[in-house]
RNA sequence: GGGCUUUUAGCUCAGGUGGUUAGAGCGCACGCCUGAUAAGCGUGAGGUCCCUGGUUCAAGUCCAGGAAGGCCCA
């Protein structure tokens, strides 16, 4: 049927046949940008094109200006299992960050690592061996840690393919792992730098000791059981009262009275400790003066049966200090200190001090710089520093260790009790905390590299600190009492699965070289053999045979048999990764601790350089009620699953939509509204791009000559263009989100589109404001896309691929941010539309009531009368509320009147007027046209 | 127990220097459309701004104490 028959049977009904010839003069959009996203099988066909194309590489070369760079440096996560949201979290924003870069001209390369050695995997190692009955296996070193780096790269090739799935770009064919013969070389040269600066020094350190297995045990190697322990009560005679103490005391002799599980730590006390805010009474009994923790009189008048006491005073814990006080056993002097950790609820809140024998105790020693006395061998048995005893077993000690005691008059009273203690995973024997030799980095000596003036570690850390920048700020303040207050790092493990430490022991007078050509050798065999040559070589093969001991001028050396702490490993990343300074660490905030202290302290011991400019860091997880995820709570959620059910897209958007430097909550249901949020971009976009079928270059409108309305959202655009990038230099990409998402929803979606639709559908096809409109809807789409790229990689390459651009590249990931024109950004335009939508507004519940009462069904139904101020002048206002007809009146105030049209539906463009005709005039003549 | 930190509608977030009835979007309810259709539009209902006390003419905003979370230590 031609059309031109259509126009004279407005007299009669028209038939289906002619409906659909009519229908098909309305210019409906079309696409074939699916409505459904199917991120599910989408993503990995655009992962696959992707890689084929070197999207990484092509993206390094093409976008970049060739002089702007920005490093951001990949922690390492630990290879030991599948990613966990975390992870994605923490790999999706590193993405975000990298993108950007890249889109704004930075040359942005991105190297993502694992942390490879450790304790977790040669646990997990030993775990199979044990099932399998080959635990001997593991004291062969070689085939056992061939086993560690075998479950390694199994996970981190697992991890890789994991990573990737969440279409993070990055350099993975040559990703950094810390068990790569390079970067193990790189870390033992720092190693070595290290001690060249004279920051690496021998010392004891207490650890869990297997006495059944004579080995140091991790935390995690322990295993808490019920065990029986003697439990006495000695006491500690005054010898030398401080002066709070001295007014309370007369010339009668006064004791300390202490507490104490393990008897065969006693010849190893070197002081007493009370807590400085607590208060302690002293007490003349029956039995004589009597010192401990006020509030524990009753207990103990009971347990020590005494018949009187006379309170002579009390004193704090810190008035208490300084007291002197004689060894039950010895004739040496064992000091009253003070420790915050010391409390009352046991025992008699004071406390003995063995800094060999305890964590707690040996930071009392550190503290207070007590001499560490560690009478115990390998064997759990004291040696000729305790000769009464020597070669009898700790716990076997205990009994004449109490006979003693009560023989010097020191035991108050000896009984038993059960308590849960630590056993070894392996023996099941009870442990010991022994202090053994190790290695450490010291924080408060100077360091000798040369510069002045001469600072120490912690002074240079300090400094350093304040010069990177943190965010959000309050990570310095963080950091700062961290490394203020931290004790010297001991950089030695008791393991297999790592890097050795360095050093060589003379074995014909005892001194220690790690310097220089000691330190070279290693480094360079290393490099060509991995740390496996250090195991398998003798350290006579390992050094030149020119090199002598610089103490005793012998040749004979030892390998050392420790590995080097796994952070000081990942703490080196920057010597093998980066190129000078990072502009970027980014991690969770628990890495204040972790990794970007051990990166700051190894950077500045062995090379004078904070490895980063600045830090930022990211929360953690928590679901909905603000809880952490655990297993037991039954609230995680693995990546997995997320990409599974909903696709990696509407991951990132949710990871985006965050504000990530506080917690972040995540469950089913704020997925489910991060898949709305971004069904609601999607589907503008589709929106736009359907409309754009018939849209080409040489059909744009110049701005000047466009629609009003169109150059109001290309305006609103601009704003949009200019705030997003902002928020993206700021690393706040929930603000990104929100504006986006407003922008779509709001001035798109609701407003614009909506009105909009009316003359892409029925206005002839190259009308002028049909095609202006279509430049500002091409203008939307080209540059939302390229502003949601970093984030919604998938969905904007799908998009990317049914659009037309005039120059396309061939992904949308090569294409450079959008730049905002100023020009554009019309201000006065933009206040003007704030009050016409606001008019709108009010049209809109006035009508809305009609609807209610069911004078009207559709807007279009209705004739709207306006009253308006003077002020407010506009000439399209039947477009705008996209309503049939509507008539302006002036006045003062804002008014609202409608009532239904007296007038026909138009069959094509179906708003009611007056007609003479099937189809209005502006129909007509668009047929015509 | 300590250091750092968080707490505004069901959800995700806004709310410089204290100033009228605390905002947005989503979700929800109700309605419309069927030419964005596993879409779209409209209207509406939602808040003891964690609690208590204080400063002030005035506090979501400042101060003190507390509660409940989180990270790291002990």
């Amino acid at each position: 049927m031609k059309i031109g028959c259509l126009l004279g049977m407005w007299c009669r009904k028209m038939t289906d046949e002619e409906k659909k010839a009519l229908k098909d003069t309305v210019n409906l959009p079309k696409t074939e940008f699916p409505i459904r996203a199917g991120l599910a099988d989408k993503e990995p066909e655009l992962l696959a094109r992707w890689d084929h194309s070197n999207l990484y590489e092509k993206r390094l070369n093409d976008l970049s200006d060739g002089e702007k760079t920005f490093t951001l440096h990949d922690g390492p996560p630990y290879p030991n299992g599948s990613i966990h949201l975390g992870h994605a979290l923490n790999k999706i924003l590193k993405d975000f960050i990298i993108r950007f870069h890249q889109m704004s001209g930075f040359k942005s390369t991105y190297t993502p690592g694992w942390d490879c050695h450790g304790l977790p995997i040669e646990t997990q190692v030993l775990k199979e061996l044990q099932k399998t009955g080959e635990e001997d296996k593991k004291n062969d070193i070689t085939w056992f840690r061939d086993r560690c780096k075998t479950f390694a790269i199994g996970y981190v090739e697992e991890q890789k393919e994991e990573f990737k799935r969440l279409g993070i770009l990055g350099d993975w064919d040559h990703p950094y792992l810390t068990m790569n013969p390079a970067y193990e070389a790189e870390t033992i040269a720092l190693f070595g730098k290290m001690a060249d600066n004279d920051l690496v020094y021998r010392g004891r350190k207490p650890i869990h000791w297997s006495i059944g297995c004579k080995t140091a045990l991790a935390e995690a190697e322990l295993e808490y059981h019920d065990h029986r322990s003697p439990s006495i009560y000695i006491t500690f005679s005054v010898t030398k009262p401080s002066p709070h103490l001295s007014a309370l005391l007369t010339s009668e002799p006064a004791k300390l009275i202490v507490w104490t599980t393990t008897p065969w730590t006693l010849p190893a006390n070197v002081a007493l400790a009370t807590n400085p805010t607590l208060f302690y009474e002293v007490a003349k009994t029956s039995h004589g003066i009597f010192i401990y923790a006020k509030g524990l009189s009753e207990k103990l008048s009971t347990l020590f049966e005494w018949t009187s006491k006379d309170v002579l005073g009390t004193l704090t814990g810190a008035e208490l200090f300084g007291t002197e006080t004689q060894h039950p056993l010895y004739e040496r002097p064992s000091p009253v200190v003070t420790a915050e950790y010391v409390t009352a609820e046991d025992g008699t809140g004071i406390v003995h001090i063995a800094p060999g024998h305890g964590q707690d105790d040996y930071q009392v020693g550190l503290k207070y710089d007590l001499p560490m006395i560690m009478p115990v061998d390998d064997d759990g048995r004291f040696t000729n520093d305790v000769p009464e005893w020597k070669g009898l077993m700790v716990f076997d000690a205990n009994k004449p260790i109490g006979e003693a005691l009560q023989a010097k008059g020191a035991l108050l009273k000896l009984q038993f009790i059960t308590h849960s203690y630590p056993f070894c995973w392996r023996s099941k024997t009870p442990v010991i905390f022994r202090a053994t030799e190790q290695w450490f980095i010291g924080m408060d000596r100077p360091i000798l590299d040369g510069s002045e003036p001469i600072e120490t570690l912690r002074q240079k850390a300090l400094s350093g600190i304040s010069k990177t920048g943190w965010y959000p700020a309050w990570g310095e303040k963080r950091i700062t009492p961290m490394i203020l207050n931290r004790p010297d790092w001991c950089i030695s493990r008791q393991r297999f699965w790592g890097i050795p430490i360095p050093v060589f022991t003379c074995q014909s007078c005892g001194n220690h070289e790690m310097k220089g050509a000691f330190n070279k050798a290693v480094v360079d065999l290393v490099k060509a053999e991995g740390t496996l040559g250090w195991f398998s070589k003798s350290a006579h093969e390992i050094l030149p045979s020119d090199l002598k001991c610089s103490q005793c001028g012998k040749r004979d050396f030892e390998k050392d048999a420790n590995i080097l702490d796994v952070w000081f490993e990942s703490g080196s990343s920057f010597g093998s990764v980066i190129k000078g300074q990072a502009d970027l660490y980014l991690e969770g905030s628990d890495q204040h601790r972790g990794w970007f202290q051990s990166s700051l302290l190894i950077g500045l011991g062995a090379t004078g350089k904070v490895p980063y400019k600045s830090v930022l860091t990211h929360g953690f997880l928590v679901d909905d009620k603000g809880k952490k995820m655990s297993k037991s709570l039954g609230n995680v959620i693995s990546p997995q699953s997320v990409v599974k059910d909903y696709g990696a897209d509407i991951l990132r958007w949710w990871v985006a939509s965050s504000d990530f430097r506080n917690d972040i909550s995540v469950s089913k249901s704020i997925l489910d509204q991060s898949r709305d949020t971004f069904s609601k971009v999607r589907n503008t976009l589709r929106f736009c791009l359907s409309n754009l079928n018939d849209f080409s270059e040489e059909h744009v409108v110049p701005y000047e000559k466009m629609d009003e309305l169109d150059q109001w959202v290309v305006a609103k655009l601009q704003l949009l263009i200019r705030e997003t990038k902002e928020s993206y230099a700021r690393f706040e990409f929930h603000g990104i989100v929100q504006s986006i998402h407003d922008f779509c929803a709001v001035t798109l979606s609701s407003a614009y589109l909506d009105s909009v639709k009316d003359r892409l559908y029925c206005d002839a096809i190259n009308s002028p404001r049909r095609r202006s409109t279509q430049t500002a809807m091409h203008d939307i789409v080209e540059a939302l896309l390229k502003l949601l790229a970093p984030i919604l990689v998938f969905t904007t390459e799908d998009a990317y691929s049914h659009f037309k651009p005039f120059k396309k590249k061939e992904s949308v990931h090569l294409e450079r941010l959008p730049m905002a024109h100023e020009r554009h950004e019309d201000v006065t335009l933009l206040a003007r539309w704030s009050t016409l939508l606001e008019v709108r507004d009010i049209a809109y519940q006035y009508l809305e009531k009609m609807r209610a009462d069911k004078t009207i069904r559709s807007f279009l139904e209705v004739a709207v009368t306006l009253t308006l101020p003077a002020s407010i002048q506009y000439d399209d206002w039947a477009s705008l509320l996209i309503v049939s007809q509507v008539t302006v009146v002036q006045g003062d105030s804002i008014t609202v009147r409608a009532e239904k049209i007296l007038g026909e539906k138009c069959e094509r463009c179906w708003k009611f007027l007056p007609l003479t005709n099937a189809i209005c005039d502006r129909c007509q003549e668009a047929i015509s046209c």
